[in-house]
This record gives C-alpha cells, structure tokens and sequence, in this order.
DNA sequence: CATTACCTACGAAAAAAATCGTAGACAAAT
DNA sequence: ATTTGTCTACGATTTTTTTCGTAGGTAATG
C-alpha cells in the first residue's frame, strides 16, 4: 500500500529544507529557499499544502502558523531519484554513473573510505 | 558560448537510445521508445524535432527518413544530471549519493573493482 | 478600537512538458 | 494509375508544474 510518490523538483527544493532542518514553518522553509531564487511567498505556501495533501509532509495545525514535517523518509526519496537518473540516463548501470560521480569532483577522503569499506562488503567480506 | 541545455525527461530517453544505438531515425528511436511505454509515433517525432531545434539533436536530411544525431555529448549531460540531483537531493555530497546508489542495488564485481581502483587513483596511488 | 502585520485558504493563471490528430508529399506495391 | 504505407510538418490539446493574487481571519501594536 505504500505508493512511492514522486517529488517534483519544487517540492525536492522544500523537501530537502525540512530534512536538514526538521518540521518547520511555511516562513522557515520560504526564507531559506530565497536565499536561492526569488518566489513569492504564497507560492511556498501553496507548494506545502500541495505536499501535505499528497501525503509527501504532515502538518500541526494546533499553532496559528502550522508546523510542516516530512512523511517521507530522505533516504526512500533519494533512491526513488537516483533509480529515475539510472534508469533515464546511465541505462541502468550503477557503476557508471558511480564513476561519473566521483570522476568530475572533490569528495573527501573520509567519504571516498566509507565507499571502499562498502564496496568490499559489497564484494562478500575479502578486500 | 557553450550553453548547456537541460533535456527533459522525455528527451533524456530518446537521448539515450541514441547514445546507445547511434544516430537514428525517429522510426527506430520510437520503436525502443515503445517497448517501455506506450506513445504515439506523432509524439516522438514531434519531441525528436523540438531536441533539433534545441540543437540536442542534429539532423540529417538528405535521405527521406531523417537521420537525427546527438549534439551533446552522453558524459557532458551526465554530469549535468548528475550535479542537479546532488543539489536538490544530497545537498552536494557525492558520497553520500555514491553510497546510496551502491548500497541498495546490485552491482557486478566489475563494476565494483572499477571503482575502488577509481578511488584508489583519487587518494593519491597508494591503497 | 483602529491599524498593521502575518497567516491560511482557494482559485486561477502562467509556464513548461508531453501527447496527438490531420494534412500533404512521395515512393512502393498492386 | 490507383491504392497503400511511410514520412515530415504543424497546430492544437492535454497534462503537469509552478506561480501568484485576493480574501478572510486572528494576533499584535499603537
């Protein structure tokens, strides 16, 4: 019974705002997205309550100025995307795009370590 | 002068059925098309003609079915998409969008060696 | 108590993307 | 020669997504 739902980029925009900074008000959520690009702030209200109905975020009405939080776990959302990008871009193939990820782009050391401790669970244990 | 132009998703997958096949007619590409989902022959021809417009695809015109390449190239686009996702998604962490590609999915020992050989060469040479 | 400030609700408009129908051209098949 | 099949061109429609304007309510300010 659970339809994944997929998230319009807008929505990706509030979506990422609330995981970073937990539930929050319509004015949190448009103040931060301003700091990117210019909308108005109705609009942001507006994409919210799209959201809430769609079951993408919950709200607390109990205060005047309603309290939004995400119903729908990061990491399920991220691996929705990321399996549309596979699938619409890179034929499907995981190590590819993996490649191209890491190839174009600085990415920590401590990171690149966690990947390989993955990589040689992946691979069954032997590094 | 190089303005890098988003495809949509419907073009990312004629994009892609070139990319694999070469270049095409809007016959064979609608042919692939179709084996996922189901759309008119008007529709693809339509949007193949729009991606020459957008000079995503050149054409060439000499014989009667038209013959239409594509003008950017797979890695370029790929790494558009692929640095849209890490913003709207991950909020810029390729590890993080590394490991969640990894983890949850199934990837050939292949791959996997690539890649860590990848990492490798990006720590600086030693294992 | 009047004015200002800030909210939500709601409908509607604008913009972007995707789909299709129809027409005309041309060649192959009958 | 007529019919049939396959193209492209092009406009129009539909669907999806994004954006905003207006109205009505409640709290805070003076």
């Amino acid at each position: 019974m659970n339809n994944p739902q997929k998230p319009t980029e807008a929505e990706l925009e509030i979506l990422q705002v609330i995981w970073q900074h937990g539930p929050s008000t319509v004015r949190f959520v448009h103040e931060q997205l301003t700091q990117h690009r210019d909308i108005g702030y109705t609009t942001t209200l507006k994409n919210m309550q799209n959201m809430a109905q769609k079951a993408l975020l919950t709200r607390d009405e109990s205060a005047k100025s309603h309290i939004y939080a995400s119903n729908v776990p990061q990491e399920t959302t991220q691996k929705l995307l990321i399996d549309r990008l596979l699938e619409t871009a890179f034929g499907g193939s995981a190590g590819r795009m993996v490649m191209q990820a890491l190839g174009h782009r600085k990415t920590s050391k401590e990171e690149l370590d966690q990947i390989k401790a993955l990589i040689n669970k992946l691979e069954g244990g032997n590094p």
